[in-house]
DNA sequence: TTTAGGG
DNA sequence: CCCTAAA
């Protein structure tokens, strides 16, 4: 099966979940509310289906997006308080890192070694591991290996330094892992720099520091089970071991890398380091960069840090983000999008609101299984909604009023935090800590009667909820664990899912525990349950979509970061237009594309109809009312006789093809090309005029 | 991917 | 210019 499950994981250090973060900050991330997944089937029509799946994807990106919102925030605030200051960077499609193995891939051959590889790019398939299936787009961030292996950087163990690396990752297809030169953005005269650099950091740093050396891989093989597990990473992280020699050549395109990093992070000594390193992150499709460094590198460099300072977070985004689709009705939202696929895991749960979660659930396995081994149970949950909101307003108000009195709803919700809870035959599951087994939500038919709901924490908003109200909550992390270990073996029934305990820490750490057992190191997950690190995960399956956030993003700065810039048509190219129109007609604008502007790459055939219709728009109105670089008389007199002519070239098409209606071709009969010439078009025109 | 149009 | 529905 080549269709591992794509778990995105977030992972902050600090005690925090991801979930929780988001609550708390939400406003400041103008995250706004839930919404259902906007596509939780694909229609029938390839065309549609492709369609819905770029939108999906696009989701999926603006739900990275978010996340990177959301964790430079939390990052950026994290200075005083326990989260470790980290940064993330994203790719585009085009970089895969999985941080999360699945099972399946795992054990694969490729299961030895780290390898950055790029497919486009960089690429980090860690051993085996994840690769994640196409569309979707995971995003981890955490101190763990995974992250090292991202090539990101990765924390120290003082405070200090910590450094933490959000990838995204999605591959298309998990044959792509041919190993390839690390370059980040190849193309970049960046891309090298800091990575191979002369630094050699790695060797300055000290290892256990360097993000190398968790970069072992066994983890992977082991954790092959798929969970992205804190523990491995606290493991490593807490242990300074050298995986570097486990592992050997295998990662050591990696370890370029990491390396890069490594000295960033340590590096409070060189400015230079920093700058190279952030050149590197620069060729990333996308970077955030909370503040992070301030404290860590840079005492000495202050300069440096101004910038970031100043902006808190420096984000950039490429290409990815032009696929977002923020069309006007979507404007000022962000979109977020979690899924989860479970292989194996006992649970999962997710978050949803009571009333209207689409859930379901399937569980899997044999009866009997149960007793010795457990079984998994799969959950599938479509949908959560929005809990219902009550909005009085006067009927005078005006319609931005109740959007703003929605908003204030629904961030009301959000403030305060959500929970999940799980209602089984509807009654709420209240009991955390009994497994999914001893209430017979294995069993298939159970599944069907599983709702999850997602309910607000504060009271306040609790109240608004209508069916929420007290619901019991699970803990997101509970989920999380799910999703991020998938190893079968060890975690079932014990591990329920749905029992964590609320708040916590509880990611997935805790699990990691049991889950420890599939990874070696378990020792070392404890460390992590006390770091509390959230997950934040989300995953991918395929076609199944869990979760749909809408935050609403601020307004302003994303927006339209990418709006192409502005650059009017000179009187030239204006003529090239014309003349192409007069020979093609305004129906084939590729053709005119290709014929008068084929070398122009920003000049789209959109662009040029677009254009076209604003020179027929000018050509009709007063001289005085032009703007912009005026265009000769002319020119716009052409305009109006091919636009003229080719009208009734496509009006004579349209009725021939309808009904048989009598129409000299007076004009059209003779090539457009010639009749073309000059003026003479306008008179082409009259005849048509049947 | 292009077209065709509305925004 | 952007965004999309359709084709």
């Amino acid at each position: 099966m080549r269709v591992a499950p794509q778990v995105a994981v977030l992972e902050i250090l600090g005690g925090m979940n991801l979930w929780d973060m988001v609550s708390q900050k939400r406003l400041d991330n103008g995250f706004g509310g839930y919404r259902l997944p906007p596509i939780p089937h694909f229609p029938k029509s390839a065309k549609r289906k492709r369609s819905a799946r770029k939108r999906r994807d696009d989701e999926q990106l603006c739900a990275f997006d978010l996340l990177v919102e959301v964790a430079g925030k939390l990052s950026s605030e994290s200075e005083n308080s326990t989260l470790p200051p980290f940064c993330i960077i994203g790719r585009s499609k085009e970089v895969a890192y999985a941080s999360n193995k699945l099972p399946q891939a795992s054990k694969p051959e490729h299961s030895e070694p780290l390898c950055l590889r790029l497919k486009s790019k960089i690429y980090d398939t860690a051993a085996g591991g994840s690769v994640v299936s196409n569309s979707g787009i995971g995003i981890g961030c955490s101190a763990s290996t995974d992250i090292c292996r991202s090539g990101l950087i990765r924390k120290s163990s003082e405070n200090r330094l910590e450094l933490e690396a959000m990838d995204i990752y999605s591959l298309e297809d998990p044959m792509d892992l041919d190993v390839k030169p690390p370059a980040p953005a190849s193309s970049d005269s960046s891309a090298e720099v800091p990575v191979s650099r002369d630094n050699p950091c790695s060797s300055s740093m000290p290892k256990h520091e360097s993000g190398i050396e968790h970069i072992v891989h066994r983890d992977d093989d082991d954790n092959s089970s798929g969970c992205t597990h804190p523990n491995t990473i606290t493991n490593k992280a807490s242990r300074p071991t050298n995986c570097i020699g486990d592992h050997g050549e295998q990662n050591f395109s990696a370890s370029k890398y990491w390396k890069a990093a490594i000295n960033l992070s340590k590096s409070t000594n060189s400015a230079s380091d920093y700058a190279i390193f952030m050149a590197w992150l620069t060729s990333f499709d996308y970077m955030l960069l909370p503040d992070i460094q301030r404290k860590p590198f840079l005492h000495d460099k202050k300069t440096c840090y101004t910038r970031q300072r100043t902006q808190r977070s420096y984000f950039k985004r490429r290409k990815l983000f032009e696929r977002c689709p923020v069309s006007a009705s979507n404007r000022g939202f962000f979109r977020m999008k979690v899924s989860n696929t479970f292989k194996k895991d006992s649970n999962k749960l997710e978050a949803h609101d009571p009333r209207g979660t689409a859930i379901r659930a399937n569980g899997v396995t044999s009866p009997k299984a149960e007793q010795s081994s457990y079984k998994s149970v799969k959950f599938s949950i479509k949908s959560f909604k929005i809990p219902e909101l009550y909005i009085e307003i006067p009927e005078t108000a005006t319609v931005g009023s109740l959007k703003r009195a929605v908003m204030e709803a629904v961030t009301a919700i959000l403030q305060g935090g959500l929970r999940v809870g799980v209602i089984l035959q509807g009654k709420k599951v209240r009991d955390d800590n009994k497994t999914l087994c001893q209430f017979g939500i294995s069993n298939g038919d159970a599944l069907d009667s599983l709702g999850f709901t997602l309910e607000p924490t504060t009271t306040q908003m609790a109240q608004q909820l209508t069916s929420s109200d007290n619901s019991r909550f699970l803990c997101l992390d509970d989920a999380v664990q799910p999703l991020a270990r998938i190893p079968p073996i060890s975690l079932p029934i014990d591990r329920d899912p749905s029992d964590a305990s609320p708040q916590p820490a509880l990611t997935s750490c805790p699990k990691s525990d049991h889950d420890s057992v599939h990874s070696p190191t378990n020792t070392l997950s404890l460390d992590k349950t006390t770091e509390n690190k959230l997950a934040l995960v989300a995953l991918p399956a395929m076609d199944v979509e869990a979760l749909a956030v809408v935050p609403l993003r601020k307004p302003k700065r994303l927006e339209h970061a990418q709006r192409r810039i502005r650059r009017p048509f000179s009187v030239t190219e204006v003529e090239a237009l014309v003349e192409a129109v007069e020979k093609l007609g305004t129906g084939r604008w590729r053709d005119v594309k290709l014929r008068a502007f084929d070398t122009a790459k920003h000049r789209t055939y959109v662009d040029l109809k677009d254009k076209w219709k604003t020179l027929v728009h000018t050509a009709n109105i007063s001289p005085q009312q032009r703007r912009g670089e005026p265009v000769p008389q002319e020119l716009l007199d052409r305009v109006l006789s091919a636009q003229a002519y080719w009208s009734q070239q496509q009006a004579k098409l349209r009725i021939k093809e309808e009904p048989p209606l009598p129409l000299p071709p007076v004009l059209c009969s003779s090539d457009p090309n010639q009749q073309f010439s000059s003026s003479s078009s306008s008179s082409l025109l009259e005849p048509v005029g049947t």
